[in-house]
DNA sequence: ACAATGCTTCGCCTATCATCGAACTATGAA
DNA sequence: TTCATAGTTCGATGATAGGCGAAGCATTGT
């Protein structure tokens, strides 16, 4: 049956990933599903046999999409009874309070205060969204070179955007990832504002004391 | 997560049927997903927190029906996804070979023969589909009369229509129910083609050879 | 060739949850 | 009242399947 496909966490976080129509590895969806590997390869096969998803193999990677629009469309209806009864939300994710605060995902900042930083940046028009892709303001460039001495030079990647919007898993919503996600986060580990957990593996990210103030002061929620 | 609810097979039997848009009691939903009333009441008020479907209180019944056309909707998408890559029909219905071929639906015969008497029926339009309702034609009623001594007078009766499709729970697919299908069962019995089986409780309909023969004579499978 | 990375397969463990028996409540009928 | 039926709650059981560690391909890069 289909809708036990769906019906479990895990695979529903990877389908939930997939629903922005990008194809991702089968270890990014493990990332955002927060499981292992072996587990995420046994669930995409699953969700293969079940026609939810479709393999698309590039190198060594496994691309993995909605196989179609009709696949989207009943997604998008299970998301619609689950949110009309506030029935969304079995807390799947990490149970881990530190892992939902702030976590690196791939290179870049995300669980609350990843969330939370996008959010400022748009707010204060610092960047701005683009149909599917988000680009920098100028505005936005000014503010990163004064406070965080980053140049729009250090930003630009062959192949890289400078901004993409990343589906958060604990918060089911964006953060900011693509070059410029990589090079706050590797900007605020030098400045000692946060560091990646000791334990090898972990995804965590520890703020220190002054850290989390400076982060506050520059994306945090303002109430006006 | 409303996939999960969906995903179960119990429910998703319960759910099947009330697709039709009819409300079903407690028990009669339990027969259909062909488990205990305990466990259906646990089915039920999960589906019922998940806003699938609703009940309503009449005497000591509980009726319950999809909640509304959305619902049914979303329930359709994922017959269609499950359609499409052959991936429904978990088998989840008796384990019993016996009570997949003949077993007793209240009153009247379901399983696999009772699947099979309808589509005779309907097929040599002795029956006549009339929108979600069933009708005997003429030709039905001369049938039952020369064959089975059955008469029109035995199936009027106040409230109980004379013909009705009941969805069958390991077939999938309707047999007949209403007085006609009582009626027939009773005739069954009294002809002793058939015979309820001794163990208390127990839904089987056990055939006799010679039953057998006749009830094939008149609704077997004919490959014209 | 060798190592590194992405992904899969295998085997074991564990937690979840469907299931049923038994007992209880509620409504209706005699 | 007493009985019968419809439905629920509770507790115990058991099977399913999600999870991960370890080891095994497969592909790419050096």
């Amino acid at each position: 049956m289909v809708a036990s496909l769906v019906g479990d966490p895990a695979r529903a976080n990877m389908l939930t990933a997939l629903m922005n129509g990008r194809a991702l590895t089968a270890s990014e969806l493990a990332q955002e599903a927060g499981i292992t590997p072996q587990t995420a390869s046994s669930h995409l096969s699953k969700l293969e046999a079940g026609g939810l998803v479709a393999p698309e193999k590039q190198g060594r990677h496994r691309y993995y999409r909605l196989t179609d629009d009709d696949v989207a469309g009943v997604l998008e209806g299970l998301a619609g009874l689950a949110a009309r009864t506030g029935h969304m939300r079995v807390r799947t994710g990490p149970k881990d309070p530190a892992l939902r605060r702030a976590r690196i995902c791939y290179d870049h900042l995300a669980g609350d205060l990843g969330v939370q930083m996008l959010d400022s940046l748009r707010q204060r028009q610092l960047v701005r969204q683009k149909k599917q892709d988000i680009e920098l303001t100028t505005e936005g460039a000014r503010f990163l070179a004064k406070h965080l001495q980053i140049s729009p030079d250090m930003l630009s990647h062959p192949r890289r955007p400078v901004c993409k919007a990343c589906l958060d898993w604990s918060e089911r919503r964006h953060h900011l990832a693509g070059m410029l996600g990589a090079t706050l986060m590797q900007r605020f580990a030098e400045l000692k504002w946060a560091t990646r957990d000791a334990t090898p593996g972990s995804r965590v990210v520890n703020f220190t004391r002054i850290g989390e103030k400076q982060f506050a002061a520059l994306f945090g929620n303002r109430r006006d």
